[in-house]
DNA sequence: ATTAATGCAAAGACTTTGCACCGGT
DNA sequence: ACCGGTGCAAAGTCTTTGCATTAAT
């Protein structure tokens, strides 16, 4: 095969520096954590991984930089029903999410078609956005044994 | 017209019973307080509502109460993207939510047809259920003017 | 009488914040 | 050199918990 096209899309670093936001060791390693994982790892999970790479790292700062990266618009915050919240990397794209009832490990799925609510079960609201998130079984935990998540 | 029919379904009060709870003033007094409203509140707004018709109940005791009643499977919980758990009354009835970004009131909508995931879309997860949030402004925030919640 | 339920306050999980120092630009 | 960013620890928000007391059955 021909080289491996470098359309990669912008990475995220990229944007960052774009947004006027200093391209410091801390947030390129938070970002790298990121982008490096399919699945929607949570603020301890990225310190902890980050740490492995810039043990000065704090908390405070992958805090304050997953919010960054948030408010920017580049990374998808999602709240899921107890325990903390996790970090999506792939936001713009519009997707919906997957989400292991066992591990709680978090995926994407890309949308099919638009779901809307018909005018009349809108009880005077204006719709502008819809979230979808579908759970189950992880292929992992569906198989039976394990209870780990974290399947990268 | 006749008078009301009985068929009122089940309280939220006999359903408790059933279940082998004790029927005391504080649940009696956090399971009307869910009753009575058609939005969803927060733990700390059912404490304020129940302190006004019972000013010894706690806290620890509206927090026990609500997580009773959602693992009795007779109130959902709603997980926000910030902010408190709201509580939900209308469980066992499949429903989807109504969500106002700016003043929070969350309101139920019923189901119009079923949300699948293709096959080829499911990564290998077994997927058991789909929750759709819809995310606008209520009638009053569109309104214009307010910014208050708790709408009743 | 039994024993679950309550109330209080302390602890816990997760996240944000104030401030002095550090390091991109 | 400037000023945003970082690290630390303290504080904040929401929720749970231990234990003595109270009350439903």
């Amino acid at each position: 095969m021909r080289s491996p096209a470098p359309t990669r899309s912008v990475s995220l670093l990229e944007r960052l520096r774009r947004c006027g936001l200093r391209l410091t060791a801390q947030r390129r390693v938070v970002a790298e954590t990121l982008e490096g994982v399919h699945v929607h790892l949570t603020a301890e999970q990225v310190y902890e991984r980050a740490t492995a790479r810039l043990p000065e790292i704090s908390r405070a700062t992958v805090y304050n930089t997953l919010n960054q990266f948030h408010q920017l618009g580049v990374v998808r915050e999602i709240t899921l029903d107890d325990g903390p919240k996790r970090y999506d990397p792939n936001a713009g794209q519009r997707h919906q999410h997957l989400i292991c009832e066992r591990c709680g490990t978090v995926r994407d799925v890309i949308p099919r078609g638009a779901i809307a609510l018909p005018q009349r079960e809108r009880h005077g609201f204006s719709v502008s956005t819809v979230e979808v998130v579908f759970r189950g079984l992880c292929p992992a935990c569906a198989a039976g044994s394990r209870e780990t998540s974290d399947h990268d």
